[in-house]
DNA sequence: TTGAAAGCGCTAACAT
DNA sequence: ATGTTAGCGCTTTCAA
């Protein structure tokens, strides 16, 4: 690494020089509509002065200002995106992965990323961003049930995506498909003969949550089994409760825990292990997102993987072309992987 | 929940009035510049008149169109952040934790956060970002040794900030003390005895890693015992370089291992579970962050704790000073906490 | 204490 | 094919 050397462009040190699109008109001898001509490609222009305004703007390494820009059209090519506040959920690397995804697409197709929290009671960061007109359009990364942030981008008429499912179906939302996805895991360890199957879900306000819990009584339903709800936990959001609900289900005799998120997993594997339970061999146990978190346990744990960052650049995609004014569709569903491991063999 | 009524603040309906500076100025039948003088507090003003205004102001909820402020004033009222991309980075919750943190700040002084990313050899998207003029200021996450968004940042004159440690004086940098923490927690550990220490570092391109390495050194130094350089391991940057050097370190019969993070410590973990060691009866462990990651590990993780939002809060206040064109410190260092755990007992 | 007017840098009718 | 002109909504001299 020592002794490597950088050569960076001229243009940086020009930075003070600030070419305005008159300067550039007076230098050429043309109008400054010419010129705006030239750069957006707008309106007809001959070739020939066409091509001396941009060579002249790549010489001189002319940026537009996009601040006049955005002042003249009223557009800001920023898009905002909305990130949960919540203590609990920072820790979780899903809003990061989610994020880049967005910054990526947003970057190529010359949008920038502003960033806001908000958690379920407090929305009023995201009021003032609308407010000061500062973005174009919103991604929501944590929809939730009876979503403030949504009622209340509903009423801008603002464009907004939402990053999971919405109970409304006229919000556009992109997802992976959760409810397909945990029935699906749920229906391979039935058919493992895992049939006394806990589930251990996490915040039920959590749209996602909600759709796990969905997909896991239909495994059921479809395999004709009857599901024994008393062994369905929800709102596992501490680990006091999840200590509480583990201890229960093992002198319960299950085969197998499903846990809805890998916090939730985590924390299970450590109260197995607290209490002497080892894992497979006690009981299965499989999760969701098959992130870092759960990459070192031994045994590796079955999992349901997703994308995030695919995500992330689904939706960025998306809000683009809805601010472009393009039709889309409400509800982009990505896939998913089911991941067998050692967990449950 | 069901059954919960929000009532929206009427302004929410009238986003679409749009009502500018001049619509006020001719209701009020008073000029624009009364008007922006009375928002703005410049000028002088009848208590009068400034009154009138302001009432008519907070009546209709005026907000006033900060793209036409940012144009007049040469000012965006972003401040960037410059999130790493490096894969492996992504889960560190580091990061978000950060960002929020200077979300927090940012809001409080009316700024908005745009983010954007850089990797080690590629910094165009910051080139991008500074160069449409989107914001007044940056914020650097992660500097490591020649780092070129430093080097660049240098020549543009746009104000910054870096969270973390930088090798060049001249360069603000808001930081927790890893050298004296590093320090302080392998004296500790040398004091209980644990005199036979290994040391499993990260990327040694990352300055925290180097300061960590330095902090180690002077720990033995300090108290006058030889350091055996060949039990520290660097750029443990895999987890097979990783099990490579635990197994080497455990057949060496070492007292001790201090993982630079959490990810390498969480590795080691399992590594030595793996091979049939036990902590902290077969060997200590101490580790850094004492993050979520670690968590749910039994026995807990002897570590240093560093409190992350509010190092994002502190270099978003340096910032933003900076860009007041107040003179601020060169160097912050933040506190942090030797958090001693069963894992070196 | 207040106002008129110019200007920030760009776009977009509407000419020509 | 190119130019003229009038904004976008705010700030800020300068004058009254």
């Amino acid at each position: 690494m020592k002794g490597s050397v950088f050569v960076e462009d001229a243009s940086v040190s020009e930075v003070s020089k600030n070419l305005t699109i008159s300067d550039i008109a007076r230098e050429l001898g043309v109008s400054k509509t010419t010129v705006s001509r030239a750069i957006s490609g707008k309106g007809r222009l001959s070739e020939a002065t066409r091509n001396r305004v941009l060579q002249y703007i790549h010489e001189h390494d002319y940026r537009p200002n996009l601040i006049a820009k955005s002042l003249a059209q009223s557009k800001t090519f920023n898009i905002g995106v909305v990130l949960p506040a919540d203590t609990n959920l920072t820790e979780i690397p899903f809003f990061q992965s989610c994020l880049m995804g967005i910054c990526d697409v947003a970057a190529s197709f010359d949008y920038d990323v502003v960033v806001t929290t908000a958690t379920e009671n407090d929305i009023s960061l995201l009021k003032r961003l609308i407010k000061n007109n500062k973005v174009d359009g919103i991604v929501l990364t944590r929809p939730i049930v009876n979503d403030r942030s949504i009622d209340y981008l509903k009423q801008t008429h603002l464009p907004f995506v939402v990053v999971g499912s919405s109970e409304e179906d006229e919000v556009i939302q992109i997802d992976n498909n959760h409810i397909d996805g945990c029935c699906e895991l749920t229906s391979v360890l039935i058919k493992s003969g895992y049939t006394t199957m806990a589930l251990l879900a996490g915040n039920q306000r959590h749209i996602v949550n909600t759709n796990r819990y969905k997909g896991f009584l239909k495994a059921f339903k479809d395999n004709g089994i009857p599901v024994n709800e008393t062994l369905v936990y929800t709102d596992m959001t501490s680990n006091v409760l999840i200590d509480r609900a583990v201890d229960t289900i093992m002198n319960r005799k299950v085969d197998c825990i499903v846990c809805s998120d890998d916090i939730i997993c985590s924390r299970v594997l450590t109260r197995l292990n607290e209490t002497g339970y080892s894992v497979p061999k006690d009981v299965k146990i499989a999760s969701f997102y098959d992130s870092a978190y759960l990459e070192n346990y031994n045994p590796p744990i079955t999992s349901l993987r997703i994308d995030i960052k695919t995500l992330g650049i689904e939706a960025g995609k998306c809000l683009i072309n809805l601010i472009a004014g393009k039709e889309i569709a409400n509800k982009t569903l990505l896939d998913y992987e089911i991941v067998l491991k050692k967990s449950t063999m």
